[in-house]
Formats: structure tokens, sequence, C-alpha cells
DNA sequence: CAGGTGTACTAGGTCATATAATACAGTTAG
DNA sequence: CTAACTGTATTATATGACCTAGTACACCTG
């Protein structure tokens, strides 16, 4: 289910934390689904326990799963509490990747065609979900 | 001259690289300007040559400065080689930037207005230099 | 030659990461 | 209730990246 790199620089369990939020901001996993179990994942991936622990629980800190003691670990609807501080953070990064792309001869034009382009492709698989 | 976060987790060697890199990048360090020594700006900085040297390896492996024996390292032109690869990444960099904010609620519209206000400020610092 | 430059190497300390082995408490199906 | 599942916590240990310290060499320039 999650494809890792044992020799990348990034942390196993941070690695882990970015696949499993890409497939939740995709919406391949949906609100209040159950994730796999730490034992389960563990044993599936061969990594530790603990380290799918601590994957975890970043994802909780972050905002988005959210953990129930004996029952298990599901996906945190969006709704719920905005992060602005994380919003200010994509903007900042967006910010940097702009400039960058300019820097590298991209023409502004072009950046924004892209970026349409993305909008497009992402309406249908990932929207927000407003009541 | 820079600002590092000892307590980061981010090594102290990738934060100055980057720092340099946005120097480049919002062109206050001009094409083949010198940069600092290695030794000067690890006096600057209460910080061993062992790791600004390894800063400037990294910018020179990613393409941002060139470095000669003897004389110093200087800001690489950034017409020579545009890097196909870092494009790519930064593309994809985009991409899961936009999809997120997508999914916490900022609207496509508000999405394209602000890298279109992003765009137009970039525009007069660091656009790019064409013969 | 003297003093600057980049670069390379060894040695040692520190800390995050990952593993291993237990352990405990809450939930749930039988 | 019991068994088997869940998340969570703890201790111990090993590994490797990171950083420092010190030294050394080759190159360039006034």
């Amino acid at each position: 289910m999650f494809e890792l790199d044992l020799r990348s620089r990034a942390p196993i369990y941070e690695q882990l934390a970015e696949k499993v939020k890409e497939l939740i901001i995709h919406n391949v996993l949906k609100p209040d689904q159950q994730l796999p179990a730490v034992r389960v994942l563990a044993g599936e991936l061969t990594i530790n326990p603990n380290t799918i622990q601590k994957a975890y629980r970043e994802l909780e800190n972050r905002g988005y799963i959210y953990s129930v003691p004996g029952k298990g670990s599901f996906v945190k609807p969006a709704e719920t509490g905005i992060n602005v501080i994380r919003l200010q953070d994509l903007e900042k990064e967006l910010e940097k990747i702009v400039t960058e792309m300019l820097y590298l001869g991209v023409r502004p034009q072009e950046i924004i065609t892209r970026i349409k382009r993305q909008l497009s492709k992402s309406a249908d698989k990932g929207g927000p979900h407003h009541d």
C-alpha cells in the first residue's frame, strides 16, 4: 500500500506520514475511514510498530487523523478546525516555488497555465466537501 | 548576513544552502559575485568551516554556485544549463501545494489571485536576465 | 615568500532515528 | 467473561547523520 525509501535521508516515519497525508488529501482515504492498525502496517512494511506509531502521532498532531485507544486510527474530516498556520506555510512555500521558477526562466504566463491545469485536474478528485 | 536556527531539525548546512540560494534567486547576490570565504563565514556565524564547505558543495551540486580552488566560490549565472530535473521537482511540489490548499478549503480563484500577486511582486526583483 | 583561497582527511562527541521487547488499558466479537 | 484486537507507553540498544576540532595540501595573488 505504501512505498518507502529506506535509503533516503528523510526519516521513515516522515515519509509514511507524507504518503498517508497525500492519500487523505486526494480523497483516497475517506473521512472517518479506519487506517491500518499499527501492528498490521508494521508487518506489511517490515517496519517496527513504534515507527508507524510515530508517523500516526505526527499526523494526529497536524490534524489529519484522530486515534481512539482500543478502536483504531481514523481519517479526520477536513472541516473541523481549518489550519490557518498550515495555510501560511503553504503560502510561503508557494512563494518560494514561484520565485525559483521565474529564476529558472519559466514565463509568468506559463506558470499560470500550469496551475490552472492542476486546478481543473484536482477539482473532481479531492475537492473540498463543504456542507 | 545569515540567520540560522541551531535548534531546528534541519541541518545547519542545509539551512545555510537554502539561505544562499534564496539570495541568489532574489538577485541579491549577482552572477559571478564572490561568496564569503568558508573560513570567514565560519568565523562570522561561529560555525565549523567544514559545515560551510558542505553547504557550498551542495549548492555547487545543485548548480547555483561554482568554486575555483585558490580563488573562491562564486554565483553561477542562471542561463548556463537550465536544470530540467529541478523544474520537474518544482512542478511536483507546486502540484502538492495546490492540492493541499484545495483540501483546506481555499477556492481555486483565490489561489490564482495569490499567485498572480506573487508574480507581479517578483517580476521587478528577481526576474530572469535573458540576453 | 606570505597570506589568502578551496578541498580533503581523521578523530570524537552528540543526537535523532529505528529496532526490540515488554507492558498496560480500552474495545469488541464470541 | 474471555480472547483477540486496538492505541499507547516504556526501557534498552544500535546505527548513522551531523557537527566540531585539528591538520594538511594544492592553488592563486600581491
